[in-house]
DNA sequence: CTAGGGTTAG
């Protein structure tokens, strides 16, 4: 179009960087702004400026993402939506709502659109906060009546990341125009809430409503079924997903049932063929996924790993962690966790200290990225509970310190469970003062916290404050209980 | 032009 001398217009544009998006291509996204700006579209379009905000929020790069919003004179509806959910994705929760904020003063009014990214950003709050802004939108949401599913959705999810489960569960059941995405996101609310057995319950009723299970069903699913070990159910939902081809390809179906028959010790260990009594006596788990062609997929690569060290063939786990062209933080972590399993806590603790070197490729960058698109990996808490463990075995208090201040400096040391198992690390350590101070800055506990703290005392011969404490726990339980009827308006 | 659901441990 270009060649022949047709000036793009203000509705090429935007067509033409939706496509740039899908490609997740940041270089031609820029080089397609600087056309932008040359045929004079720079500021005169809010529609092409939007498009632009959302280039640059969904290929990763902050900055430019505000210095387009910036720049943006009269600034209508979409772009704030636009500016609310790049800053979503960038994590950048307080911004969005902040965004939000000056959204609402300026009397712009929110859309569904934008009440689903601010419930997104309540979700990742510390729970209190979360609750209580969430809360407000959800009462938002009850009287605007614009395309509530989407909203809805949200909320459940919000919801049943903040904790609240049963909020979740109460919602769902009162409101009446749920689709798939609703039932989807309560059955995974309730796997990741180890509430499997509702999990299984809720995936009955929606086959039952009529829907049909889809990729995110199968593999919201199979997680319950791995965890209370229900070959048979899962041997079902593997079958189903055997007669839909879309499915059977799908790469987190894939890695939920190698996770599902390694669960199940549906696996006979020995060397690199894996026999697995689902599949042909002849056929191996990795040989099924190589069949599958998903043996170069992240999710599956994962699962692969993770189902070696269990078998005790931490060396195959190595070798697919080394040829990975991708490695996500759940790759490392892991890995991390293979190496703590058989006993090798010092190349798990080396692991640790290569991740703070190593940059990986990824679409997802802040500014701090390479040439090559590429930034540091950042541990999270999975990360800091897979290896403080191998401190506490090792009694390696110098170690499990260097662990602890790196998570300080992650600003993860005060999550309850990181938390959790620094406590553990302390008082296996021989430190019980420590695990003690540890303890009292968690500002969140759970059962978890207050059991190792007291198994520490008994452990250390100090009985007496060892039921101080049991004490102590029940009054912390009875007084944390929440008591908000929030659903019956 | 903008939106919701999926993988890792214990």
């Amino acid at each position: 179009m270009t060649l022949s001398g047709i000036a793009p217009d203000n509705f090429a544009f935007p067509a033409v960087l939706k496509a740039v998006t899908s490609l997740q291509d940041l270089n031609l996204g820029k080089q397609i702004h600087a056309h932008v700006v040359k045929f004079g579209y720079g500021s005169s379009s809010v529609t092409v400026a939007n498009t632009l905000v959302n280039v640059y929020g969904k290929c990763g790069d902050k900055g430019d993402a505000c210095k387009v919003f910036d720049g943006i004179i009269e600034r209508d509806q979409v772009s704030w939506n636009s500016m609310i959910a790049a800053l979503c994705r960038f994590e950048e929760w307080e911004l969005a709502l902040e965004a939000f904020r000056s959204m609402l003063l300026e009397n712009m009014e929110p859309s569904s659109f934008t009440l689903v990214s601010v419930a997104l950003a309540c979700s990742n709050l510390l729970k209190r906060d979360g609750l209580r802004l969430g809360k407000q939108v959800h009462a938002y949401s009850v009287r605007m009546s614009e395309c509530k599913t989407f909203t809805i959705n949200a909320l459940l999810a919000m919801y049943s990341k903040l904790g609240e489960a049963e909020y979740s569960r109460a919602l769902f059941e009162l409101y009446e125009d749920c689709d798939m995405v609703s039932w989807n996101t309560m059955i995974s609310s309730l796997s990741q809430n180890d509430q499997f057995m509702e999990a299984l319950e809720f995936f009955r009723l929606m086959v039952l409503a009529g829907f049909k299970p889809d990729g995110v069903t199968v593999a919201s699913v199979l997680p319950a079924c791995s965890h209370l070990e229900m070959l048979d159910t899962g041997k079902e939902i593997h079958a189903y997903a055997l007669r839909t081809n879309e499915l059977i390809e799908n790469s987190y179906v894939g890695s939920a049932l190698v996770d599902m028959y390694c669960n199940c010790r549906q696996v006979s260990s020995g060397r690199p063929s894996v026999r697995c009594e689902a599949f042909s006596d002849k056929e191996s788990i990795h040989g099924y996924v190589i069949k599958r062609g998903l043996e170069k997929n992240r999710y599956v690569q994962n699962a692969l790993m993770d189902m070696y060290s269990r078998m005790g063939q931490t060396q195959i786990s190595e070798t697919i962690f080394n040829s990975m062209e991708v490695r996500d933080i759940v790759s490392w972590n892991t890995m991390i966790t293979g190496y703590v399993i058989c006993g090798r806590h010092g190349d798990a603790l080396n692991l640790i200290y290569d991740m703070q070197r190593v940059k990986e490729k990824t679409n997802m960058n802040d500014n701090a990225y390479d040439d090559e698109g590429r930034v540091p990996l950042k541990p999270n808490s999975i990360t800091f509970m897979t290896i403080l463990p191998g401190c506490a075995a090792l009694a390696a208090l110098a170690k499990g310190k260097e662990i602890h201040s790196y998570a300080i400096k992650h600003l993860l040391a005060f999550d309850v469970a990181v938390g959790s198992a620094l406590v553990d690390m302390y008082a296996k350590c021989g430190c019980i003062d420590l695990a003690r101070a540890v303890f009292n800055q968690i500002p969140i506990k759970n059962v978890i916290t207050w059991n190792v703290l007291i198994m520490a005392y008994g452990m250390h011969g100090r009985g007496e404050e060892a039921l101080e404490l049991f004490k102590n726990m029940v009054d912390d339980g009875s007084r944390n209980k929440e008591h908000v009827a929030i659903l019956g308006w």
